[in-house]
RNA sequence: CCGCCCAUAGCUCAACUGGACAGAGCACUUGACUUCGGAUCAAGGGGUUGUGGGUUCAAAUCCUGCUGGGCGGACCA
């Protein structure tokens, strides 16, 4: 990339002025190439003079001036010095050159090389299977898309993966709940266990089992009933969240089955492999996970809160606080008469990481998680650590939930609820695309306000729509320049001319989509998509402005397929990011 | 109590991860086309970046005190 470039030209500059003794001797520090906020700063600039002061004992205007004397000319840029900054413009011809570049690049036109080709795993979404896809998922399983269209971009080759949780006391109740729906369809009045799932969605699946199975599940003892209908649930509530997902355009290449890592027995493997390794201690009949291997005790990993309750137990706040995090438990008889049946969510997370890892031998491991999820984030570093994984092929992504907003008022949201918002609806009542585009333009730092009312009363200002209009627009060019011209005159004028870019709004529009590999690096190395809205809608616009100070159809022949090369170039930047969105491009609206 | 995160224009959010004058959309005001798609373009008003200190040549960004909010600190969801 040109950036890369550029840093190495002031790196270069940098040491032939101190050879020149323009510069004193000193080590060059780190330093970044930036883009002004101003254009008429230029398209790249290093601040490295303010950096140097200091060192060099000068004024950064004097430094600037002695590393832009020594950077080696060249035919991509012009170099200037402006207060202590050295800015560099790229030139039309540089620009022209690029244009040409984009369109023998096409498809391919982004794409960057940090992966290497090697395997990739994203795993979303991963909502417990006790309902039906909700917006909150909808947010994982959109991130979690787009980052791995974005590895895929990045040179990667990427696998997509839904972790289901399968097993465990969650699955039982909603088994027990579905037993009550079932038996409400028979007349039959059965209590919702505590902590029972009453939603809508639930008595659906269980009015599905009914009507499939009949009554026969009546006669059956209640906890084979509940065994049953648990896993049938499963697999409906399973099938319902997949229709949803292809609703909202997301594929995925595997469902991980979350109790298959307990059948397989790689789940009691990693616990013989954590005990040879001496970090795990057993502690009131429990059987903890300990980084560093130190004793368990007594009220570890208790809330603050039930200090009160246990100080009679003898537990003082030093001995309860810091340890928390370090201490994990695995398993308790007190989740279960057996232990061996039922392991805290932790106790799965660790074989999980080895099947990635190790098993399938991902080098690079992202995690899209809710915000609910964050305590395990040190945890499961820990236990990258304890197997001698390597823990930088994790990548742990943390987003904010999402508020929804009912006429003005905040909604909690949740499924036992029974209260929640499922894709399905958003997804009918605004489209796909600005579904996604609406999770996709916050930071994930940020949480969400989704007012509904208001997003329906606005689908059609959503900013995507302006966007896809952008990629229509030229789509419409290209259909009027080909009826106006003849096909074959204009794929042979197109092909045997250059760019010349000359106006000022058409030089604009190539800085800006010459940006996309920077953008896509951008959010290669952060993890975060929204960077993907905000450029969209800067290179609309900057087409927009294009589009309306240069006219394209009946000019000379020059300026015709220049800005026809142009507008290609810009088409396909925009179809670029709007895929990797995951979004359509479509040739009219 | 401890940990993570958030606070930026009336509203919803950006700010390329420490750089130049903090930018967009919505809303509001005004203007532009007999011409390639008006789902458009241009212009305007609107800010002590929650608050006090510190680090730095440079702070919305890093450290720290405070205020307000979200989430978590496992008996498994």
């Amino acid at each position: 990339m040109i950036r890369d470039q550029i840093h190495a030209a002031v790196a270069a500059a940098t040491v032939a002025a101190q050879a020149a003794g323009a510069l004193p001797a000193f080590d060059i520090p780190t330093f970044t190439i930036e883009r002004p906020r101003q254009p008429d700063m230029g398209d790249y600039a290093a601040s490295l003079a303010m950096q140097l002061a200091r060192i060099a004992r000068m004024a950064p205007p004097k430094i600037a001036e002695a590393i832009a004397r020594h950077v080696p000319p060249s035919d991509h840029y012009t170099v200037e010095v402006a207060a202590g900054y050295v800015n560099f413009r790229l030139t039309q011809a540089h620009l022209n050159q690029q244009i040409g570049d984009v369109l023998v690049q096409n498809e391919k036109w982004g794409d960057i090389d940090l992966g290497g080709g090697a395997p990739a795993q994203v795993e979303h979404g991963s909502a417990n299977p006790t309902g039906y896809a909700t917006i909150g998922t909808g947010r994982n399983v959109v991130v979690g898309d787009t980052l791995a269209n974005t590895l895929v971009a990045a040179g990667y080759v990427v696998h997509r993966e839904w972790y289901i949780n399968d097993r465990g006391a969650q699955i039982a109740r909603f088994g027990a709940s579905l037993y009550t729906h079932y038996c409400a369809v028979f007349g039959v009045d059965v209590p919702l266990p505590p902590k029972g799932y009453p939603g809508d969605d639930v008595v659906t699946v269980a009015q599905e089992i009914a009507a499939r199975e009949g009554d026969r599940l009546l006669k059956l003892p209640q906890d084979e009933a509940c065994r049953f209908l648990g896993s049938a649930g499963v697999e409906i509530m399973m099938a319902h969240i997949r229709s949803s997902l292809t609703r909202l355009g997301v594929q995925y290449d595997n469902f991980f089955s979350e109790n298959s890592l307990h059948i397989s027995g790689l789940a009691d493997r990693m616990l013989n492999e954590l005990r040879a390794r001496n970090v795990i201690r057993e502690h009131d009949g429990a059987i903890w996970f300990s980084e560093d291997g130190s004793p368990i005790r007594a009220g570890q990993g208790v809330k603050r809160d039930d200090y009160a309750e246990d100080e009679d137990a003898g537990v003082s706040e030093e001995d309860a606080g810091p340890k928390a995090v370090q201490a994990v438990m695995l398993r308790s008889p007190r989740i279960s008469p057996n232990p061996a049946d039922r392991p805290t969510y932790f106790f799965s997370d660790v074989p999980y990481l080895w099947n990635k890892l190790v098993d399938r031998g991902f080098k690079l491991a992202v995690y899209v998680w809710g915000e609910d999820h964050q305590a395990d984030v040190p945890r499961l570093y820990a236990a990258a650590r304890a197997l001698s994984l390597n823990a930088d092929a994790v990548k742990i992504l943390i987003y904010r939930f999402i508020t929804i907003m009912r006429s003005g008022v905040e909604v909690r949201m949740g499924k036992r609820a029974g209260n929640a918002i499922w894709i399905d609806d958003v997804v009918d009542e605004v489209g796909k695309d600005a579904v996604r585009f609406t999770l996709l333009s916050r930071s994930i730092d940020t949480k969400i306000i989704f007012d509904l009312d208001l997003l329906k009363e606005q689908s059609d200002k959503n900013p995507v729509y302006y966007v896809q209009y952008g990629h229509a627009r030229i789509a419409s060019i290209f259909r009027n320049a080909q009826e106006t011209l003849g096909a074959e005159p204009l794929a042979a004028g197109f092909a045997a001319h250059t760019c010349d870019l000359q106006h000022e709004s058409e030089m604009a529009l190539a800085r800006k989509l010459l940006e996309l590999p920077e953008i896509v690096a951008l959010v290669a190395a952060t993890l975060q998509p929204h960077h993907y809205t905000t450029y969209a809608y800067a290179l609309c616009s900057t087409f927009s402005r294009f589009y309306d100070d240069c006219r394209i159809l009946k000019q000379p022949d020059a300026v015709l397929f220049s800005r026809l090369r142009l507008a290609k170039a810009a088409q396909l930047t925009l179809a670029r990011v709007l895929r990797l969105m995951g979004m359509e491009t479509p040739e009219k609206m």
